[in-house]
DNA sequence: GCCGTTTTCGGCCCGACTGTTTTCAGTCG
């Protein structure tokens, strides 16, 4: 596993030599190319040949197995011979390309980042060829935000910036649609895009440009713009193209980048060429109107922006064999919120007042375990209360049922919580690690499983995307063992978790293990979060049948019922 | 460096914007 990322790396790290060395475009994009299907390659490279990976030839084949057998590249130790440590890492600054870096390594002996501050302050840059006051301002500015760190933001808070974006354009516009990563619905977003179709293309990049959240203008033409906002230097992209090139432009904004490279050559080997603009054969224009023309006219079905990811999408779609991705209007509940018994912000009558609102035919109440006494956690006497205070409650509310649930903390023991007796009296039950990070994880879990009553494993690794690692422990283990013995996996939906995450779902499903998607709500305004769980459900190739909170509640396949 | 039911050589996705230039290179997505 660890060894297809270090080998990626040693790849990028030459592929960032090369270019900067001024080597053939193509020879330094097959190096990037081999180091992003290693990175996505799931299973042990050390098993195959790797030649059988694409993008992998003879060369790189030889590269990887020296590594396995050595540890080095010998490659890759020539040809960082001669470069500085730390100059290929002013690569990440924005604005420096390999160009620029050479001329200013050969011209001012510029090495690492300290060489370049001074040159900048020294005003050095610009009277350099090719370059001007302007690229010198640029890289000056560059240098800033490098330093500021520019981390990917989570896709929660993206879709709340882009609804604000939108706003302003939605009147003027004939269509506009997000598009990039955030389309895709990524974990996390580095900037956000954004489409648009009018007649009015310069009065829309006008407006866009001129908002109140806008702390700098980037670049402003008469189609695209990009700005930069208050939230955090969050960087938006607004392209606006005419509404017959609709389709073409928002497949193209959407990417990802290898989704569109892969078909654009295969448009190009049925003598047609894909650009933002239509498919065109000679100059004719065939298509482009809407994005399912466009895959039409290579033979395809529309693929779901969640898949387009060159992990094997195009492929199925030429198969025929695309999975039929689970939906919104599938979900008929939510088995994971909490009530103000423990600590959840609401009580049981709003939460499910409010999932009825949503057009939930179920919810599950599931509070923290008397372990979890931070979060307020129930005794059995406490619980015994709940219960009765849900029948009194599902006496008074009709058209919902709510489901008794727990969420129990699998102890530092691997044993629950409560004993059988207790379980045994709820609907269904989530079992959770939330102590005892480090401690035996693996087989705490695995043990906890092995009860006849856990149907649900909650946020299976713990990880937070505000930074928190995650348990440690070998989920591959975990996964492979919920699907032997019948227990879902949960995807829990909450912003800062979506634990488990796409790669994790896919390999998953692999193991054929059934999931659930969950909120994991704390109060009736994180019911929302369902979205996020089912883009991630969805970019693990996820179909309804896959997904226990797509069942009528009667039919749920609880692992106590199977 | 990779790849191939038109090719084992000659291709390799495609275009907008910027800044420095008098026709284009560099960067970015």
């Amino acid at each position: 596993m660890g060894k297809n990322t270090e080998i990626a790396d040693i790849f990028e790290r030459i592929a960032d030599a090369l270019e900067f060395k001024g080597e053939m475009v193509f020879k330094v994009s097959a190096y990037r190319k081999a180091a992003r299907m290693l990175r996505e390659y799931s299973g042990d490279i050390s098993s195959i040949h790797p030649s059988e990976i694409e993008g992998i030839g003879k060369g790189m084949a030889e590269k990887i197995e020296e590594y396995l057998k050595t540890g080095r590249i010998k490659k890759y130790e020539e040809v960082i011979a001669d470069i500085p440590e730390g100059l290929l890492e002013l690569l990440n600054i924005p604005n420096m390309g390999p160009k620029t870096l050479h001329l200013l390594h050969k011209e001012l002996g510029v090495n690492n980042l300290k060489d370049l501050e001074r040159v900048l302050e020294e005003g050095k840059v610009a009277a350099l060829p090719g370059m001007g006051e302007k690229k010198e301002e640029n890289i000056k500015k560059g240098v800033l935000l490098y330093k500021a760190g520019r981390s990917r933001i989570p896709l929660a808070t993206a879709l709340k910036v882009v609804r604000e974006v939108i706003s302003p354009l939605s009147d003027i516009s004939e269509e506009i649609s997000p598009a990039g990563s955030l389309r895709r619905m990524k974990e996390t977003i580095g900037d956000i895009d954004i489409l648009a179709a009018g007649e009015k293309t310069q009065e829309i990049v006008d407006i866009f440009t001129r908002q109140s959240y806008v702390r700098e203008v980037i670049a402003k033409g008469d189609t695209k713009a990009s700005i930069r906002t208050i939230y955090n230097n969050l960087q938006v992209d607004l392209r606006v193209v005419e509404k017959d090139c609709w389709g073409a432009a928002l497949l193209y904004f959407t990417g990802s980048k290898a989704h569109n490279i892969k078909l654009r050559g295969i448009a190009k080997d049925r003598g047609l060429k894909i650009n933002e603009y239509g498919v065109f054969r000679g100059t004719k224009r065939i298509a482009g109107k809407t994005e399912d023309d466009v895959y039409r006219t290579l033979g395809i079905k529309f693929i779901p922006p969640e898949l387009r990811e060159d992990k094997g999408e195009i492929e199925a779609a030429m198969k025929g064999t695309l999975p039929v991705l689970v939906e919104q209007k599938d979900i008929k509940g939510d088995l994971h919120i909490h009530s103000n018994y423990s600590d959840g912000m609401d009580d049981i009558e709003t939460v499910t007042l409010a999932a009825k609102r949503r057009g939930y035919e179920y919810i599950g109440i599931c509070d923290h375990s008397k372990t979890s006494k931070i979060a307020g956690g129930l005794d059995e006497e406490a619980l015994k209360r709940r219960n009765e205070e849900i029948d009194s409650i599902q006496e008074k509310i009709k058209g919902i049922k709510i489901l008794k649930g727990m969420e129990v903390d699998i102890l530092s023991n691997g044993s629950l919580d409560y004993s059988d007796s207790i379980l045994e009296q709820l609907d269904f039950v989530i079992v959770a690690v939330h102590q005892g990070f480090f401690k035996n994880v693996t087989e705490r879990i695995k043990e906890a499983m092995r009860n006849p009553f856990v149907d649900i494993l909650a946020h299976p690794t713990g990880r937070l995307l505000s930074g928190r690692e995650g348990y440690k422990m070998n989920i591959e283990e975990v996964m492979e063992y919920a699907a032997k013995m019948g227990v879902a996996l949960e995807i829990n939906a909450s912003y800062d978790r979506l634990d488990i995450n796409d790669v994790n779902i896919m390999k998953a499903k692999g193991y054929g293990a059934i999931f659930v998607i969950g909120t994991d709500a704390h109060s009736t305004g994180m019911l929302e979060d369902m979205e996020l769980g089912l883009g991630t459900a969805r970019r693990g190739w996820l179909e309804k049948k896959d997904v226990l909170n797509t069942y009528r509640w009667q039919d749920i396949p609880f692992r106590r019922r199977r």
